[in-house]
Formats: structure tokens, C-alpha cells, sequence
DNA sequence: CTGAAAGCGCTAACAC
DNA sequence: GTGTTAGCGCTTTCAG
């Protein structure tokens, strides 16, 4: 069936084109009277303008691409879920692209969404600089970058898109604080491979320092108190070798840098007769849905994708209008959850300090309220 | 920065708008230094065709809507996922919309859709019948739905829609053999409410078909192999109500209808000192990334999602050109991994059956290889 | 308050 | 082979 255009309108409602667009847009002076007439022919015939037309004209196309490395992951699936809710909530269609972090992909996908003359991107920056998100910056798009600092290239372009993502100091400080109170002393950080990835550097930067804070929690024995993991997917040998080792450094707590290997190791532990919360302590980064739905539920350090969403969102919003915007990092927040007790050996950890934000067995919320993680009051 | 337009290059290289336009489509007669020229001269404008303006007269916007409940949700993500890397191998660009089940918002969404006049639609229907999407088929806009049969509307509007879904008997029917052939008599179905979801009523009736083939499997004490469970998420309660329940009925092995309640029962039956593979044996429907990083490993009846993907797009094809599509039932396919071990006290289950489609341990390749569950040879 | 007409960027006849 | 021209469906001056 063919579509019904303005001028069918116009003709059954006895009116021209130029009415009818009045009537659609409430612009011009338009009588009530035939405003009415016209809404009503365009109820009887179902007529929908057609956007395509319609931005040709406005400058505006109302779409905003959203360039990510995988929606099959969870974190990003969050992400791109919150994003385009809020974009929605301001009329804007979302173009969700998944480049798989290659290259040659995102220059057809940034080929696409340059087609449709989108009005602004948010785009999760690939660890190697991106010539086809420059390509945007050139047309003069207004661009957001999400989640990760891209590593500054040299070409200046790049030098003036905000980056929202998301601070570990907050998060961590309060982790450590909490495992502090629970009696741990002996914490060690579990990393990927560092030279990947700005954003693990980061925390394990960050985590030493916030480690120092407390005089008698450095650990006199390894002057390194994390434990770097490559990228072999979950070899069971490794996990097996994770386990002797924390086992010999007397460590009572871990924390996960990478959400994946957290998943990974928990099993091999539970294998090695450990139970988790009460043996070993553990606090995982990046608050995915299954981490509540476990037993025992995981703490985690949460990025807080909904508000990562919404903020990139305020500020790609900004970039449109023509102001400035600058970049911004949202605080990470920890959780506790059964995952996280007492050490062992310890009287402490009966109480939990005053001030720590603590949930004790946070649940998700997964159907229906984006907002619905339990993290804000 | 403007975009360039087709005249600033047909200035620029000193020919006519529609000698572009053919060096752009390789289209009616053009020199090929001419054609060279021009090439010449969009490299250097950086000039890329509007699509808006271009897919006005094809009648083609090279657009289709995929209309799922949740991205969030790691099943349909996996989905979209394969969708959509189908649909770019075609040179269509997918349109993803999260519906939430939430009619209105559809209803939103689907207006968005036909403003663009996508050429078609990918749709997982939702419990109720959707007027949202009665609204593209009256546009007699090519539709497919995929993953649940929709409820037959009145309106014999449904009727001519493809479906695309999973045909739950041959994952079961492995399963099913295969936990005989370990030595299990004592299966036991666990499922959502059945009201909810057709989907779910299938499982069901096929697990008790199936069960009955093997005449040593039937429950004499019970004549209800399953257990139904409400939707409350989770709660501790209920996870120890069906440990007991299990235990009562000597239940050696189960079948998780939803993935998620597998997932939440888990803790508790290791909680409860079950070593899951040997004290408890356990499938669950859906390949979930997270259940072969798990430990053990999760032995699942995986839905194939990847070949779902790549079905309904095929079969979306076949209606934008159109040409007939049928409906069609992919098998699903029972992946053994750690969670399934021979039964308690009994002998058997040392080899596999000859004939059982067992992966053990089968590991699923997250990054960049869209066909890498291991599924096909 | 309403209508006629120009044009957004592109394609596709039709001429030359 | 290439250029001219008429639209696609809409918005937006500019007259009435």
C-alpha cells in the first residue's frame, strides 16, 4: 500500500500543502477551525510525514548515532539502552552501530551515518585512534565521547570533545575502606594485561594509592599488590594458578579490575573450597545485572552506566545547540553485597563504619526502570 | 562544515549533476575517464550522497526497523547483534528499537519507522497483540517475527507473517537422553508462570512428551515432572522452597526453562552443599555467554541465535523482493558442558551415548566472531 | 488566515 | 556519452 503524502491530505481535507504543514507544525497563523479539519483528515488516512523529506529541509536530521564496540556485552548494552531512552525522552532516534573495534567497520558505519546528515554521535572510542570518527569531527558533527578517554592523538581534533566516563577513585576509596573496616589487610587488585587499556592502568593507579591510605594495609612481603591477567579466556590453569597465589600472599580480598575474569575465577574458587564472603572477600568493577542475581550476590564498584547515559546525552544535547560543554567524570560507587564479609581471624567487620555507603544485598531491578539499579536515594 | 552536495562536485570537475550521479551508481552509459574524474574529486569534497535525498526516489530507504523488548536483555542482544550484521552484509542499515513491552512506547517507535519508510521490519511480538505493528503490515510493510509465535489476533492481519523461531523438542530430546543415558531417572522441569508465555507452555509440553519416551523416567509419585515458579525475582525464599521440593521428590537432575532462574538458583543449590554436576545435574535453556565462564561450566539447549538472526533476515529478504516466505522452526541444539555429570549412585554415564550431540565444555568466542558458538561444524 | 511557488539533494527520463 | 529537466514530499518565503 502506498504511503498517504501531504498533498492527499490537503486535497480530501480542501486545503493546500502549505495548510496542511501548518497544522502538523503548529507554525504560522493557522485558524482552529481548520487545524481541526486537517488533524482529522490526517487520523482518517494515517498519514505519517515522511521524516526524510521533512530534514531535508530543517538542517536537522533528529538521529544521533551511538558507536560502540558490542552490543552483546552487557556493559555496553546498559549503556546504549540508557542512551537512547534518554535520547527518545527529546525526540531523537538513536543509530546504534556496533564496530566490533574494527576499523574498517566503523568507516562504513560512520559512512552510513554521515548519509543521513546525523545531527551528533556518542561514540566509545577505540583504543587506537579513529580516522573515521575524525571524519566526523571534520564535518562538523557534534560528537561525545563515552566510557573511555581515547589515547589523545596527534592531530588536534580530537582535543576538543568532552569525554564522559567514569571515575574509580570514589568507588575504589570506599571499597577499600569497607574491606578495611571487615578486618582485610592483605587486598590484592586483579588486572588484565595493562598495556591494552588506559582505563585498567587507571585503576590499578589508583587502587595503590588509595591502598596507601591505610599504613597498615601495604604489604611488606609484595611491594605489588596487584595481580596482572592476560587475555587467555578463563584457562582453568589460570584460575588454578590465581588461587595459589593468593592463597600465598594471605590475601582475604580481591578486586577485579575486568567484570569477565571476576565471573571467571569465581567458580574456580568456590571449586577450591572457598566460600566467597566469608573466606575471600570479593568486589568486582562495572555493576552488571548477574552480579545481584548470584548467591552470593557480588559488591561491586559501579560506572553507574544510566547516569553515564544521560549525562553523554545533557552534553551531546549541548554540542547541538551551539554551546560549550565540557568533559566530566562521574563518580563510581561501591555496592556491598554478601560477596564481601568479615575477614577471617577477624573481630571486626561486625559493624560497618559509619559513612561507608553500603547495600547490603543491592538487587537490580532489570524490567522497565531504567533508573532502577537502587544507587540513587 | 556544509556538506558538500552532488553540484559542488559536478562543478567542481566540470561536468553535469547527473554524470555524478552515474559515476556514483555505475549507472547508464559514462567514459570511464569522466568516471575517473569525478571519483577523483568526491575523494578530495569528502562528499558521501544523501541518503535522505536518495532513497526518495528509489522508493528504498535501505532501512529495517528490529523491534525487541529489551536490549539489555543478553538473548536479545545476541540477537540484534546477528541481525544486524546479516542486514549490513546486505547493505541495509538496522533500525534497533526497544520496545519494553510497553505498547505505547511501540507505538512511538513504529511511527518513527514508517516516517523513514523502512523496507521492512524484524519484530519479536509481544505477549499482546500489537496494534503498533498491525500498523506496518496495513502499510504492507514486509514483517517477520521472530523468537515467540505471536498469540493469533483476531484480525486475520498476523495470519500472512513469516515466523521465525526455536523448536524447543530436539534440544530436549538430547538432554533428555543424555541425562538417561548418565543415569538420571529423576528429571524435574523448572518454568516460569505458564499463563505469561506460549513459549514456555511449549517447553513444557515437549519436556513431558519427551520424558515419556523413556517409561523408567516417569515420576510414579508425582505426576508433575515440572515446577512451576512466579516472577517474583529470585528471593532466597523461594531458591531454598526448591531445593526442598528437589530433594523430596529425589530429583538427581533439572531443566531450567528460563535461563534466568537457573542462574538464580544456582548459589543457593551450591549453598545447600550441592556440587552441581554431581550432586545435581543442570541444563538451562539458552546459551548465555555467561554459562560456559561460569564454574561449572553450564550445560544449556541453546536456541542458536546467530542462525535466528541469519534466518529472518534471509526470510525478510525473500519478502522484500516479494517473493513467498514460510515460517520455520530452527532446531534447537542441547550443548552438554561441567553442570551435567552421571547420577548419584549409579553406574552409568562413563561414556556418552553414541550419537549425542555433546560439547563438553563447550566455550563460546565472544569477540568478533558472530558464528563462534561452536554450534556448527 | 491561506495558497502558490521555490527549492532541499538526488535520480531518471529525455534530449542532444 | 553527456546535459537538461522534472519531480520525490516536505517546509518556507512571499503574495494575496
Amino acid at each position: 500500500m502506498a504511503y498517504a503524502t501531504i498533498r492527499d491530505v490537503a486535497r480530501r481535507a480542501g486545503v493546500s500543502v502549505s495548510t496542511v504543514s501548518r497544522a502538523l507544525n503548529d507554525s504560522g497563523r493557522i485558524s482552529q477551525e481548520t487545524r481541526d479539519r486537517v488533524r482529522q483528515v490526517i487520523e482518517e488516512l494515517q498519514y505519517v510525514p515522511d521524516s526524510r523529506a521533512r530534514s531535508m529541509h530543517s538542517l536537522h536530521s533528529q538521529a544521533v548515532g551511538l558507536l560502540i564496540p558490542d552490543i552483546r556485552n552487557s556493559y555496553f548494552a546498559d549503556l546504549a539502552y540508557s542512551v537512547q531512552h534518554e535520547l527518545l525522552r527529546h525526540d531523537l532516534q538513536t543509530l546504534i552501530c556496533t564496530a566490533d573495534d574494527r576499523p574498517d567497520q566503523e568507516r562504513t558505519l560512520v559512512g552510513n551515518l554521515l548519509g543521513q546528515h546525523i545531527d551528533g554521535a556518542i561514540v566509545v572510542p577505540s583504543p587506537s585512534p579513529s580516522p573515521a570518527v575524525d571524519r566526523l569531527l571534520r564535518q562538523g558533527i557534534p560528537v561525545v565521547y563515552i566510557d573511555r578517554t581515547p589515547s589523545a592523538g596527534p592531530d588536534g581534533q580530537t582535543g576538543r570533545v568532552p569525554v564522559v566516563d567514569a571515575d574509580p577513585r570514589s568507588g575504589l576509596r570506599s571499597a577499600i575502606a569497607d574491606l578495611h573496616a571487615q578486618g582485610h589487610r592483605r587486598v590484592t587488585l586483579i588486572t588484565g594485561s595493562l598495556e591494552d587499556s588506559d582505563t585498567l592502568r587507571e585503576r590499578r593507579r589508583v587502587f595503590e594509592r588509595e591502598l596507601s591510605r591505610f599504613p597498615d594495609m601495604s604489604d611488606p612481603q609484595t611491594q605489588d599488590p596487584g595481580i596482572r591477567l592476560g587475555w587467555e579466556p578463563g584457562s582453568t590453569a589460570r584460575n588454578a594458578r590465581l588461587a595459589a597465589v593468593l592463597k600465598e600472599r594471605g590475601t582475604t580480598a580481591v578486586v577485579f579490575s575486568r567484570s569477565q575474569d571476576a565471573i571467571e575465577a569465581l567458580g574456580t574458587f568456590q571449586g577450591a573450597g572457598w566460600v566467597i564472603g566469608r573466606d575471600l572477600s570479593l568486589v568486582s568493577f562495572d555493576d552488571l545485572p548477574i552480579f545481584s542475581l548470584l548467591t552470593p550476590s557480588i559488591s561491586v564498584i559501579s560506572q553507574q552506566v544510566d547516569r553515564m547515559g544521560a549525562v553523554s546525552v545533557a552534553t551531546l544535547l549541548r554540542l547541538m545547540k551551539g554551546e560549550e560543554a565540557r568533559s566530566l567524570r562521574l563518580e563510581t560507587r561501591y555496592i556491598r553485597r554478601q560477596s564481601v564479609g568479615p575477614s577471617p581471624g577477624s573481630a571486626a567487620g561486625v559493624t560497618a563504619p559509619p559513612g561507608t555507603p553500603v547495600l547490603p544485598n543491592g538487587r537490580r531491578v532489570c524490567k522497565g526502570q531504567p533508573g532502577g539499579t537502587g544507587n540513587d536515594p
